[in-house]
DNA sequence: CGGCAGATCATCT
DNA sequence: GATGATCTGCCGC
């Protein structure tokens, strides 16, 4: 199979998005705004399930404004505004009517590596480029106005360029940010890749 | 390096 | 009216 290939919409639709999450370790995101490319290796995400965790923000079948994009077909973006500050990124999994996604944390920059370093005012190249789930949005020129886009497109999208992951260098813990979930802050559905420098350093409060 | 205050606003109660 | 799937800068060690 020739690489790079784009995900296939296949991917996303898929039901397990704890699986899917971890997927996504070692594939390319990448975004391209006015003929500018820039992205790199996904190196950190985290599941959201709408069944049955209450750190979703559709917890429950809850339907809002916000939440209405979650419950599209997988292969869409919910990027939604936090802090008032900054754009979280994440990819709807799963088929219509399910609400679940799969949220960007930090990438190993590779492409556009000089736009990035514009875009988050660095003058070197550090893991404060990528490694944080508002810092990558940032870096790859994301905001809310592209909730709901279509990762089909050329704008923004996700590919498979071979690079092949062992499971066993893949590490599970706990999501951040999340305590107010209760008993859901424990699972374990934060994935990244091992020793990689471009991991965030934010820690779980447990 | 660790802890903490502050930024800043769309969303939801 | 309160809060958040965050990050930065400042302060003290």
């Amino acid at each position: 199979m020739p690489f790079p290939q784009k995900l296939p919409a296949a991917f996303y639709t898929r039901p397990d998005v704890v699986t899917i999450a971890r997927d996504l370790i070692g594939k390319s995101f990448y975004t391209c705004f006015d003929g500018v490319l820039t992205g790199g290796m996904v190196v950190e995400t985290e599941a959201y399930s709408g069944l049955n965790d209450a750190a979703c923000h559709a917890h429950l079948g809850r339907r809002t404004k916000r939440t209405q994009i979650m419950y599209e077909p997988g292969g869409v973006a919910y990027v939604y505004l936090i802090y008032g500050i900054y754009s979280l990124f994440n990819i709807v999994t799963n088929v219509a009517g399910t609400a679940d996604a799969v949220l960007i944390r930090a990438i190993e920059p590779t492409e556009g590596i000089e736009e990035m370093q514009l875009r988050r005012g660095l003058s070197k190249v550090e893991p404060r480029l990528t490694a944080g789930p508002g810092l990558v949005t940032q870096a790859l020129g994301i905001s809310t106005r592209h909730n709901g886009i279509d990762l089909s497109g050329n704008e923004i999208w996700f590919e498979d360029r071979g690079v092949q992951v062992p499971e066993d260098q893949i590490v599970a813990g706990l999501r951040v940010g999340v305590a107010y979930a209760g008993a859901d802050a424990l699972l374990p559905w934060r994935f990244s890749l091992k020793g990689s420098r471009w991991v965030s350093k934010a820690k779980p409060k447990y």
